[in-house]
DNA sequence: AACATGATCAACT
DNA sequence: GTTGATCATGTTT
């Protein structure tokens, strides 16, 4: 697969703006670039969950504004990270207008560069594993709470348009790892890559 | 008490 | 290759 990192192809505000199901669905063949230590990582998003601002229990902003869900309530295009079982980061894209509180989680990444840097982060494992689950991808691109806040549109920390998959190449199933509004059928997937994390339902 | 998880290990197909 | 049980770990409710 052939990939150059281009600053001038990243997707912009109006992307982030769109309703999260549509952002989550699109970001499917996206590419996160980040840059740290004066090296860039790069990885094919292919598993991404949505998480709404309106009737969606297993939501983070379903609670209202919090200390730990703040940055969720910010414009599109925000990041937000949160700690997980005490251990794992995970780390979403911040979606639609200023003060709704909805956001993507991004569950899976195809590595595309910076592979020694994930190898040293994550340690002796397969390729295809390195990005997969939203922990690992994380952990691979070295996101931490002190991400918070930041946005997408730097040339250190973007988003660049890659891959258009059609429809059928896409899987939608419920959310992975939620107790509440599990029904709703917010996971999206590259059908058949081997970096994406869970089995899917179908 | 729950939690948008992952590593490990045993058992299986 | 898969599945299922178990648990580490700290923050939020």
């Amino acid at each position: 697969m052939r990939f150059e990192i281009d600053f001038e192809k990243h997707l912009t505000k109006g992307f982030f703006l769109q309703k999260t199901e549509l952002v989550a669905r699109k970001l499917i063949g996206k590419v996160l670039v980040r840059k740290i230590n004066n090296e860039y990582l790069a990885a094919m998003i292919v598993e991404a969950e949505a998480y709404l601002a309106e009737n969606d229990l297993a939501s983070h902003s379903a609670v209202g504004k919090t200390k730990r869900n703040n940055p969720m309530f910010s414009e599109g295009g925000t990041i937000y990270v949160y700690k997980i079982y005490g251990v794992h980061h995970c780390v979403n894209f911040v979606t639609e207008d200023e003060g709704k509180g909805c956001a993507v989680l991004i569950r899976a990444g195809e590595p595309l560069a910076g592979i020694d840097y994930f190898k040293k982060v994550r340690g002796d494992v397969p390729e295809h594993k390195l990005l997969s689950g939203p922990g690992n991808f994380a952990r691979g691109f070295s996101f931490t709470t002190e991400d918070n806040h930041k946005t997408l549109f730097a040339p250190e920390l973007f988003v660049q348009d890659f891959m258009d998959f059609p429809d059928d190449k896409i899987g939608v199933s419920e959310r992975i790892g939620i107790a509440k509004s599990n029904d709703l059928k917010l996971r999206f997937y590259l059908r058949g890559n081997k970096s994406v994390s869970a089995k899917p339902r179908e």
